[in-house]
RNA sequence: GUCAGAAUGGCAGAGUGGUUAUGCUUCCGGCUGCAACCCGGAAUUAUGUGAGUUCAAUUCUCACUUCUGACUCCA
């Protein structure tokens, strides 16, 4: 039974989608200004995981995750690249997928950009008018909190008690509550000079920023759906304006679990640019691969911050190898067994069912990551201990099809067993082979540093030798 | 300042009102021609501090300390 944390209960609890067997996702995706950081990404991949997950579980899962390619930012900084807002955006567009297959994040089903939808914020801001949740001002159109009374019912901030911002936005000055967010923004005469413009009933305008996601979530699913994702920074006030805005127009519940990750800080610190301890993607893939990454963010709660640094990094790498090695092994014994049978091998099997079961439930406990990875690790001793003497091929696949179906489940070892040996290395290791036969241990062995200056390192098995390639470290 | 979350060995990180898992790291042993991989064993002052509830608290409660975050763009 699957539980989930909701931040509009602060509980676990029981998820149940409203259509039995279907899950809606919404999840907020990248503001496409800039090259997006580690943390970013931290999000996308708890997002692919939990999709990953409901799929594992047998649910079938259709997420969205939008683009926001027009605000504040993208108009800003375009200008300072002195490109159009479009050009400038696709580019940041362009980065932001490239990061998704690095880390082998699973496509949405779609990707609405906020530049596509807004006539239908258009029509949004007019419904919101019309119940009075909704105001123009200048030209601008103001969301009025005090016609919400549910305002705050996901950050449980207390308004009464709070400081406002001490940076008020000029064009803030002039609505009826410092609060009252702006769902459309009256263009500037620079904006439109840039043909950053759209026409509305209240004249040129742009998107807020809040108003777009209620519209895409729900273009997309309609008035309610089950699951909202997105970085603990969001809840307010983001979430909160967009359960505002929506539950205002349609009197429906918008979201029925919320779900927020944890930040990614850095040695202790929070990722900043002042810090000068911002990491991009690209720069971490390239020292430890795509895979160990994942596996690294996977290790940690997706709500508990997780702690980057070298060290860290170091140590998922290490725990990531021995997971794959164990495949490697598998692999490579179930190439060369031979179908001889030995009844006693069965016993084995019978603990597989058990380790299915935990791993499941590990997942189900609001996708528990950590601890699935220590079942998978037990599966991963289970298996090296029958390595150390069973070959029977049944009891091998079986073993093998369940470790595959794990690593599914985490995206990771997808290009385990599929890399080519070159013709140069494959024949230095059948040198090799000869001279052990002779026993000519002193050639062997350097032979066995040439393959290892090609990259590769090889390994004497009851089965012959076993190569792969050389982590680099 | 108000609010929220967090604090577990050298590192990472789960669970649990009743000998703290698991992995990495380190050491020893086995396997091996030697390695590598793997297996077995061991180690390390581990539950932030102080109270309370309890037969029993790492787990529940309260306070404190520290950290992180929200309140302003932010995954």
């Amino acid at each position: 039974m699957l539980q989930v944390y909701n931040t509009l209960t602060r509980t676990k609890e029981i998820f149940k989608p409203v259509k039995e067997g279907e899950v809606s996702i919404y999840a907020c995706g990248p503001t496409v200004y800039n090259m997006p950081h580690i943390g970013n990404y931290r999000t996308f991949l708890m997002t692919d995981n939990i999709v990953r997950t409901l799929e594992y579980l047998g649910y079938k899962v259709k997420l969205v995750m939008n683009i926001t390619d027009i605000d504040d930012k993208t108009i800003r900084d375009s200008k300072e690249a002195g490109m159009s807002l479009k050009d400038f955006t696709d580019k940041y567009t362009a980065e932001f997928f490239k990061g998704l297959d690095m880390l082998n994040i699973k496509r949405a089903s779609a990707y609405p950009r906020a530049t596509e939808n807004v006539d239908g914020m258009i029509e949004l801001a007019r419904k919101l008018i019309e119940k009075g949740l909704a105001y123009e001002k200048g030209g601008s159109v103001y969301y009025r909190i005090s016609g919400f009374p549910d305002y705050g019912k996901l950050s449980k901030l207390d308004f009464d008690n709070i400081i406002i911002g001490a940076s008020v936005d000029v064009d803030e000055y002039d609505k009826d509550n410092p609060r009252d967010f702006a769902l459309l923004k009256a263009s500037t005469p620079e904006e439109i000079e840039r043909g950053i413009y759209y026409e509305s009933p209240w004249g040129k305008i742009r998107p807020g920023w809040h108003i777009e996601c209620s519209v895409m979530a729900m273009n997309s699913f309609g008035p309610t759906l089950d699951m909202h994702i997105g970085g603990v920074d969001l809840i307010f006030p983001h979430h909160e304006n967009e359960i505002a805005q929506s539950e205002g127009a349609t009197g429906k519940p918008f979201v029925c679990n919320w779900v927020h990750g944890e930040h990614l800080i850095v040695e202790g610190e929070k990722m900043s640019k002042s810090r000068g301890n911002v990491f991009t993607l690209p720069e971490i893939v390239e020292k430890y691969g795509g895979e160990v990454v994942r596996f690294m963010f996977l290790s940690v709660h997706y709500r508990k911050k997780l702690d980057y640094s070298g060290a860290f990094a170091e140590n998922a790498k290490n725990n990531y190898l021995k997971l794959k090695e164990t495949l490697d092994n598998l692999e490579f014994a179930l190439k060369n067994v031979e179908d001889e049978s030995n009844p006693g091998d069965l016993e084995t099997l019978k603990s597989l069912p058990e380790l299915e079961i935990q791993f499941r439930e590990a997942l189900e406990d609001d996708f528990n990551t950590p601890k699935a990875i220590t079942i998978f690790r037990e599966l991963s001793r289970t298996s090296n201990v029958y390595l150390e003497t069973g070959r029977n091929r049944q009891v091998l696949e079986q073993i093998h099809s369940l470790y595959k179906q794990f690593s599914d489940a985490f995206g990771i070892f997808a290009q385990v067993g599929k890399e080519e040996i070159p013709e140069e290395v494959a024949s230095l290791v059948e040198e090799r082979e000869a001279a052990r036969k002779k026993k000519d241990w002193a050639n062997s062995d350097v032979i066995r540093e040439n393959i290892k200056s090609l990259g590769y390192i090889v390994q004497d098995t009851k089965e012959g030798p076993k190569v792969k390639k050389a982590e680099e470290s």
